[in-house]
DNA sequence: GATGGGAATGAGTCTCGATTCATTCTTGGC
DNA sequence: GCCAAGAATGAATCGAGACTCATTCCCATC
């Protein structure tokens, strides 16, 4: 809150920057991008259209960037945890809650994404792909780890495995944000990879697993 | 084929109607709904502008009807083979195999369902929601009958097995279509559910079922 | 060959919205 | 109090695109 800080105003998240990225987010989550005039968010934010401008490169960067900033806390806050937290499967159990928390921690920006980064329009699919690379990434280290160690099913793609616990992830995730419901998060992380790993068959019934 | 099948050219799927249709399914793949003007559509169509309003209501109508078309044949489906299919496992691996395999039927559809069809613009959340609700539904009754049964655990919620499932089909089937990379749905499907019945947990680290 | 009616056309209307920029406001330094 | 420089404004521009409708085409019937 020095002078010195507050001589950014332009390039970097000054007062109006951070508002007018926050009407976006709330903007968009209500009537989607497409239906969202850059005049709405500026009187969202408590600014002339033209201020839009003075912070952002296009109506695009703005979304471009609420969608990079989220990302980037979310690898950060995983990255950070990792350093403590040595099982693959609590490992899996983390990511699975911080990914579930997104909507508790700011319901519109789960909507944004739940809603705008599935769009085709090529900027933003270009981008958010490269996201999605990234956390599927991350997942497969954690699997492949478990399973070098014994841990986990070695006769099961990494791969197919990262992306059925995100689908499931952010299904639940989706369906939350859609009806509205609430839920616990930790909890149902838990209950996510407690499926993930050991299925829903009974002791009873499981009779594939021979093959391995 | 024969003659008094094509008496229906207005109200009915007469040839312009489903050339509309394809046409308007390939651009909106390609280009997605907001920047598919209904003139690129016309055009791939190869009719004039002002015909696609001779078949349809509006833009909106279009993929409307295209999403509702899709979703009816999977229903259909799903639904015929059942009475001839009566193991839970079964019908579950039936059901994913289906929803992959829309990649191949319709490449372009497939694409259409997983970037549109999440879209928050009033008009596609409210029918496509419905149509998600419904085969969550489906899958809810087989996993409740499945549990009643004793062949799943009766200690993890029916909806939560159902969006997890769903969530992470439809996640395999989304980067399928983003990379662009083919696969044998009947071998995945079986794969998921394998997953999704056993778990990825090797026995010796299974530690959490105990508390059933 | 003429004619009536439905199908098709596509140029034109009308609205909306991203972006620009001439103008106005603010403020820190004198 | 005055001035210059940066910040903010919002009216105006400009293009895009959904939809309309006067006109033309097509063809079955006579």
């Amino acid at each position: 809150m020095t002078e010195v800080e507050k001589a950014a105003p332009i390039s970097g998240p000054g007062d109006k920057y951070q508002r007018i990225l926050d009407a976006a987010v709330e903007v968009i989550a209500e009537r989607g991008y497409f239906n969202s005039p850059v005049s709405a968010i500026a009187k969202r934010a408590g600014v002339a259209d033209g201020t839009i401008y003075l912070y952002f490169k296009s109506k695009d960067d703005i979304l471009r960037t609420a969608i990079d900033t989220t990302f980037g806390r979310f690898y950060k806050q995983v990255e950070e945890r990792f350093r403590n937290l040595e099982g693959a499967r609590e490992q899996l159990e983390y990511i699975a809650e911080v990914h579930l928390e997104s909507h508790g921690v700011n319901r519109n920006m789960a909507i944004l994404m739940q809603t705008e980064m599935r769009q085709s329009a090529k900027f933003i699919a270009e981008f958010s792909h490269h996201h999605l690379v990234k956390y599927i990434q991350m997942v497969r280290e954690v699997v492949r780890r478990g399973q070098q160690e014994g841990l986990f099913r070695q006769d099961v793609s990494d791969g197919v495995v990262a992306h059925c616990m995100f689908g499931a992830i952010d299904e639940l995730l989706s369906s939350a944000v859609f009806t509205g419901r609430a839920y616990d998060a930790k909890a149902t992380a838990r209950q996510v990879i407690d499926v993930l790993l050991n299925g829903i068959g009974t002791r009873a019934s499981m009779g594939r697993s021979e093959n391995v």
